[in-house]
DNA sequence: TTCGTTTGTGACATCGATGTCATAGTTCAT
DNA sequence: ATGAACTATGACATCGATGTCACAAACGAA
């Protein structure tokens, strides 16, 4: 029932010439006649001859298709990030393959080796925590996002974690926030540790208690952190502020404060999310603009690729800005006196 | 500099067999001595040998990679499909490439032969709205998921966009509105042309008038559906009540209303989204769940790989419920007579 | 006219792994 | 003891395309 797949071959034999012929009109080689080229590639029209990437490569060693993996794509910031690789890409005729680490690190060594496997150029990473020391004598082009790759002096794109934390817990306390509480991922991604240093830092700059209770780590997605903040609103000693460490589970903290309640509570979130502006109050966040981030690496990418030079690992901080919406720049609650 | 990649040839000098023993090895085959094996396993862990899957499938004609294509990863609806065939793929330990179409059909059918050359064992495909004849004769299982793949017959898994669109827009005439605008994509889409049928068969069965400036086509994303929205609050004869036929066009729409401080009007969009339930009003949405969809495609898609049967094309249509949450069943606003 | 070039083409090896089949060495029932 | 039936292993062809190199024909220069 289903034809066989067309082959050089089969094209070969049908225009008369050999294979290498064929191929040489299917790539565009000079060193054929006009009249063999019309004539084959009225074959390959007709036979609806399609190449065989998977054989080219093997040949060819690579192929012009660009891996792009992330922690999660149903994470909002890394699928725009991929939407602006795409588009890029798009422009620049290279396919892209996507896929996930599913947040699992035996995944995440898996996809990498099967892009690898399946020759791609080059590859963005968003890490999320395994050692990419297995990645350094590969000669394929790699730029990590997001996070520095564990155990691999690569480029990278980032943004300051450390400094950008600090700059938004320092912002919610000039308002007379001293109670602030904080809502950030698992502490092995290197992202949630430094957010975390820099809402630590800040306290101690500022001269404010550090309150272990206040802490919410481990909040991996947004049913977490909106868990955890029921938590925090039930706990003594309500917070009046929180730093939401992730655009991801801000959306749990403002969903829990609508719940409970408790829009009074002032907040500011890592990155920007989708109807931030439109709720009320509207969210004050720290832009990380995944489109930002993603062109940089793209760009250094197709560097690499085109040079193939990888000796002098390069990392370009992109800095952020902070957008005033309303939900920072709350006042503290009074505190009700429980009877 | 970078060390040569090791093959199976390099593993078999070392441990002094044919390479065909070494694959042996790699492949579980039983047909080997534990004294063989072992030493084999050896010279494999030592040397750090990782199979070539390109030349493997070259060879073996498949690999147990599924692809999935979607129109954008950007949008929730689609981001949410992936996460959850990837996580059925992941208790199945199959890979998974995730590519876009960029909503250009050129690019789609590149994609899709991307897709195909590399071999994968089975695919997924949300389609933008390329002619999938040229499937007609390929052997690879396809399970097509939200439309019907155009020009080929083939697996589908659905949701019965005509008879939800109705049912919608009933649910918005009940509460007494007979002005109901109509927000949707490119009618070049099935999926889009399907809503707005069932827009327009839900007004001739209720009497009431059908007028076109109450359509909004070409809403392809959330700016688009926005702007299409602050022209609708604009024009003479403002509508009641907004069908918004696409989650994300909703998040636009819902922008515009609390800009534009018309959170009277009514809305009901055909999908949930992030924050639709604490926005003030909540959204009352059709729920239209990807998970749900994207698990029923995978199950399918399995078993399609399992038999390689491809001969009946079976349809599957999931029923939505509404969840109302408050924008829904907004009564009508008395329309202010200007001056 | 003869030899060096250029041009068009094909034979063959190769990329890395696996299927097929042959074969030498064992084991076992008769 | 002897042929049937395994077991463990390797030689070789193959998947589909392309690089290398050889070579015949046509061309141009002396």
């Amino acid at each position: 029932m289903t034809r066989r797949k067309i082959r050089l071959s089969d094209v070969a034999l049908a225009a008369g010439t050999s294979t290498k012929t064929v191929s040489r009109v299917i790539n565009g080689d000079a060193r054929v006649s006009s009249d063999t080229r019309k004539r084959v590639q009225g074959e390959v029209d007709r036979l609806g001859y399609q190449v065989d990437v998977m054989a080219r490569s093997l040949r060819k060693g690579v192929d012009d298709t660009v891996g792009v993996i992330v922690p999660t794509i149903g994470d909002p910031f890394f699928a725009t990030m991929i939407e602006e690789i795409e588009s890029i890409a798009l422009e620049q005729n290279l396919n892209v393959f996507i896929a996930s680490n599913s947040r699992t690190p035996s995944t995440e060594r898996r996809v990498v080796e099967g892009m690898l496997a399946r020759r791609v150029a080059g590859m963005i990473i968003a890490p999320f925590m395994t050692d990419f020391g297995f990645l350094a004598n590969i000669n394929t082009p790699v730029v990590f996002l997001d996070r520095h790759a564990n155990g691999l002096d690569s480029d990278v794109v980032l943004v300051d974690d450390f400094a950008e934390s600090q700059k938004a817990v320092i912002h919610l306390a000039s308002y007379g926030h001293t109670r602030i509480a904080l809502i950030v991922d698992d502490l092995e991604i290197e992202t949630s540790r430094k957010r975390r240093e820099g809402y630590l830092a800040a306290h101690v700059e500022l001269g404010l208690p550090i309150d272990e209770s206040l802490q919410f780590l481990g909040c991996t997605n947004a049913e977490a952190a909106e868990s955890s903040t029921y938590k925090m609103l039930a706990q003594p000693g309500v917070p009046t502020a929180i730093f939401s460490a992730r655009s991801e589970t801000s959306l749990g903290v403002v969903r829990a404060l609508h719940m409970g309640n408790r829009t009074d509570i002032a907040m500011v979130s890592f990155g920007d999310f989708v109807a931030a502006d439109i709720l009320s109050p509207a969210i004050t966040v720290l832009d990380h603009n995944p489109r930002i981030l993603a062109r940089i690496a793209m760009e250094r990418l197709i560097a690499l690729m085109a040079s193939g030079e990888t000796d002098f690992p390069s990392e370009t901080i992109v800095p952020l800005h902070m957008i005033a919406r309303g939900s920072g720049e709350l006042p503290p609650t009074v505190l009700e006196v429980s009877a």
